[in-house]
RNA sequence: CGAGGCGUAGCUCAGUUUGGUAGAGUGCUUGGUUUGGGACCAAGAUGCCGCAGGUUCGAGUCCUGUCGCCUCGACCA
């Protein structure tokens, strides 16, 4: 079509440039500016309203699961973020600090949270004492800052707007599970309501989280084929409650140290979806977090009737979804672009014609197939089309992901696959941090996790050919 | 944070080499004609040349710092 060429020029193509094609969706899609602070993101309204939504459906999730939310400060003194070894030594590298308040200096420097473990564990200590008060499931939704050293839009900013779920319990084997369940939750998330596959594991040693005695992980892959950590889910054992000296009275009347868990999706989510489902267009979303899930589009729209026939249909329509008319004086074309842009699922057309014949034409955003709907049975219609959709997304990431997906059982062939494209590349390890760094070196992957599901690809090391313990699936990440 | 490239009108960019009145296209505004994939004609408005210092009679242009973007590394949700 001759017409493509001029409405793909509006952002870089994904083949030519994903960076430039992602950063263009950013700002042309109207989800964030950037602002005056390094590495600090503003959230337009558009953009906001994905992270509204995203909250709204993890939040219930959370309160479906017995969490309770809560809000602590912002700021955490210099004393208590030393009392983890690993945890402060994971995370002092990339704190900012307050040093004055007003003109005065401050005798103990405070640092701006970049997780709130420390100042949950100092509150436990304070309101657990028995067995009876376990367990607390706590979640609080707040922002955090990280000094990055590279930043990019909602993959990795200064601040980023997150939740972080905090819970104590009597039992290692209850916190495990809970560490699980809150990992289920997270893939659910992006499954089911994102439409993004997801590969569920843990993390190495080196991959895990400051602090904690294992990390599990939902690993995403984005449409150039590197990986993105989209959610993550730590069991702690009791090293933060001895660390903080939280203790309670057990049922066999002994003081006992509780099994604690964290947990924590963030605004990165918001790129996962960019990279995942975009195209050359523009943005791409899936029904349940578009903030438009269906725009009206009037066709000669001055012609008698037309505004008020798609008036009354965004009335009706506007009972159960999120629905738009855009009655502007732009042409149709534009009008088609700038929604493509924008990611709405459906695009609804009504004109003249249609109205003649009682039906209007639904278009898909994904692949702009087209369907002529009696108005009478729109409401029936529809439901079926964004489920359709719906499953269309999930499919396109899922083979984007299966032909990006390789096996390795020889050094060399790792090197080789990882040199010809980003992808996942599934290789045993025999658990040796060397091991892991090495690839890094040689064919610059990391381990993304060790999934759930293992397989045996191999009975030896990739790396050093020592027995294997786990497979890894290795790729490069955001 | 290290190496390289780049910041000029809302956007894409010219002008920087050799300091001397701020430019084009597109978009925007107004009026008219149009309207099923980014319409056309006419008139008009739009600039702390990223920001802060410095050199100079004079800086978009030269110097220093800083912020931001892109690529490649190191660190990370």
């Amino acid at each position: 079509m001759a017409d493509q060429k001029k409405m793909v020029e509006a952002v870089t193509s994904m083949d030519v440039d994903f960076a430039k094609w992602y950063t263009d969706i950013v700002v042309k899609a109207e989800l964030a500016d950037y602002s005056p602070v390094r590495g600090c993101i503003i959230f337009r309204p558009y953009g906001y309203a994905i992270w509204e939504n995203i909250q709204k459906i993890l939040d219930k999730k959370f309160k479906d699961t017995g969490h309770e939310n809560v809000y602590m400060p912002m700021l955490i003194p210099e004393s208590l973020l030393q009392k983890e070894k690993d945890h402060v030594e994971g995370f002092a590298p990339e704190v900012a600090w307050v040093t004055h308040g007003g003109s005065e200096q401050l005798t103990e420097r405070l640092c701006v949270r970049p997780t709130s473990e420390t100042l949950f564990c100092e509150h436990y200590a304070n309101i657990v004492h028995s067995y009876r008060d376990l367990p607390k499931l706590y979640n609080q939704w707040c922002s955090v800052m990280r000094w990055e050293k590279t930043t990019r839009p909602f993959l990795r900013t200064s601040e980023f707007l997150w939740q972080e779920g905090h819970t104590l319990h009597e039992t290692a084997e209850e916190a495990i599970a809970e560490t699980e369940r809150m990992l289920g939750v997270y893939a659910d998330l992006c499954e089911n309501h994102l439409a993004i596959p997801v590969l569920k594991g843990i993390k190495t040693d080196k991959e895990k989280f400051a602090g904690a005695e294992s990390t599990y992980t939902i690993e995403a892959m984005m449409h150039d084929g590197k990986a993105l950590q989209s959610g993550t889910s730590h069991y702690f054992g009791d090293g933060f409650a001895k660390a903080f000296d939280i203790t309670f009275q057990g049922r066999d009347n002994t003081q006992q140290h509780p099994h604690q868990t964290s947990w924590g999706a963030s605004t990165r989510l918001i790129g996962a979806l960019i990279m995942t489902h975009g195209d050359n267009n523009g943005l791409v979303l899936p029904p349940d977090v578009a903030p438009v899930q269906i725009v009206i589009i009037p066709v000669a729209q001055h012609k008698e009737g037309v505004l008020e026939a798609a008036a009354g249909l965004r009335d009706k329509l506007s009972a159960t979804y999120r629905v738009k008319l855009d009655d502007s004086d732009n042409s149709a074309g534009w009008k088609y672009a700038e929604y493509e842009m924008k990611g709405v699922p459906l695009r609804l057309e009504l004109g003249p014609r249609d109205i003649a014949e009682g039906q209007c034409v639904l278009v898909r955003r994904d692949n702009r197939q087209k369907y002529f709907i009696k108005l009478d049975e729109l409401e029936t219609k529809i439901p079926e089309i964004l489920k359709e959709y719906q499953a269309a997304l999930f499919q396109k990431a899922y083979d984007n992901r299966a032909t990006r997906t390789h096996s390795a059982d020889n050094l060399d062939d790792l090197i080789r696959i990882a040199g010809e494209s980003n992808c996942y590349i599934k290789a045993m390890w025999c658990g040796d941090v060397a091991c892991e760094e090495a690839l890094k070196d040689k064919a610059g992957v990391s381990s993304r996790c060790m999934p759930f599901e293992q397989e045996t690809i191999a009975d030896t090391c990739v790396c050093c050919g020592k027995p294997a313990k786990a497979m890894v699936v290795w790729g490069k990440a955001y």
